[in-house]
DNA sequence: TAGATTGTTAATCGATTAACAATC
DNA sequence: TAGATTGTTAATCGATTAACAATC
């Protein structure tokens, strides 16, 4: 690959690739770039333009090979592995995440939960138990982790992201609401449902 | 407003009203766009671009009243008022949205819980009865409810979503892992974390 | 072969940034 | 006044789309 390929492509891949597992559930072997961008509402050289980054894997006259294209996307994602997570904040929020099971059915297996809070310190969440945040550090070096989920208040989460980068995190999942400054060597996506539901409200009429 | 707001703008409105709510919280009363950039990641210059679509909020020389702006924001993206949302499906992921505070915290008050299994029905969820998904129609209508959630199995979604458009909703987040097919006149955000994750993973060397 | 679809180039479109006059 | 920052225009940058030769 020479070139750098933009993060806005990155950010469909995933996209192309959960459409394409559904197709395979439906039973479906070959799919078109034309048939995929309806069902994504995505223009069908977008796609083509996308995947062509990364090589050919389609044919002409007969389009892709689900699974192939499948496999090969999963190799340029890095998710034909599986990760470890750390999770970080053990209330309502993060027991939930916790207890999800849609993160280790797709390869990202949270394997331990972090809290500040001395009362819930050794209760166990799922099959781990919380482990105090001083703990953090060497837990998270010693299994090597650099993936972690950000589920504290708010006002806690810059505090959080400085120790998990610290102790060698590369990728945040931060579903506090605030935004995050970190090293440009750090990746950091966000989740904050309410903010969806701001950018619709707009086009509501009154 | 002559000209139609391109509709990236109008998604990072929420972005800039959430980071002055956080300035608020920390007692400042006034900030520029290059403060606020310079939080966000964002460039100055396009903040004051995206906010002059709306009007001039902010003073040369000085910036911008925060408690001004806050309000400016709100009214634009009609997130002054409170709305009421219906919420579809009451498994694991669903209970957990409904108990989750941060909605109605901001303006979004979940009134109606709906599910199709029958040993669900009736049962309480919060301070809500989850009602047959029979019901959702003549509810929803009854309750001029303009925005819902799914949180059903990704194979259910597509259906739940006809019968949530037909019942008038225009607004959906959607938090099963599925691409929904919708009218023009239906808005649809997607929460899928799995995804974000996906896009982070990329960048982490091997 | 005829029909279909890819991968890629060039053209278009739109978004971001730089720059600065206006002005507080 | 001098310094700061807005709102806006023009320039730049980058992403999307259209089109088509290649080819299955």
């Amino acid at each position: 690959m020479p070139t750098e390929i933009p993060d806005i492509v990155i950010s469909r891949l995933p996209v192309y690739l959960r459409a394409l597992e559904r197709l395979t559930q439906e039973g479906q072997e070959v799919t078109s770039s034309h048939e995929l961008g309806r069902r994504l509402g995505i223009s069908s050289a977008q796609i083509r333009k996308d995947l062509s980054h990364f090589g050919g894997f389609g044919k002409q006259g007969t389009g892709y090979k689900i699974a192939f294209l499948k496999d090969q996307l999963r190799q340029v994602l890095k998710v034909e592995r599986e990760w470890h997570v750390a999770l970080v904040g053990a209330g309502d929020l993060g027991s939930a995440i916790a207890r999800y099971r849609g993160f280790s059915d797709r390869g990202f297996h949270i394997t331990c939960v972090f809290d500040s809070s001395p009362e819930k310190i050794g209760r166990k969440l799922g099959t781990f138990q919380i482990q105090p945040i001083t703990e953090l550090d060497a837990f998270v070096k010693s299994q090597n982790i650099k993936i972690a989920m950000i589920a504290v208040p708010a006002e806690h989460a810059q505090q959080v992201a400085e120790i998990l980068i610290k102790a060698g995190v590369k990728a945040i999942l931060n579903y506090a609401p605030i935004n995050l400054t970190v090293p440009d060597s750090v990746h950091v996506q966000y989740i904050d449902p309410v903010l969806h539901l701001q950018r619709m409200t707009y086009y509501l009429s009154d």
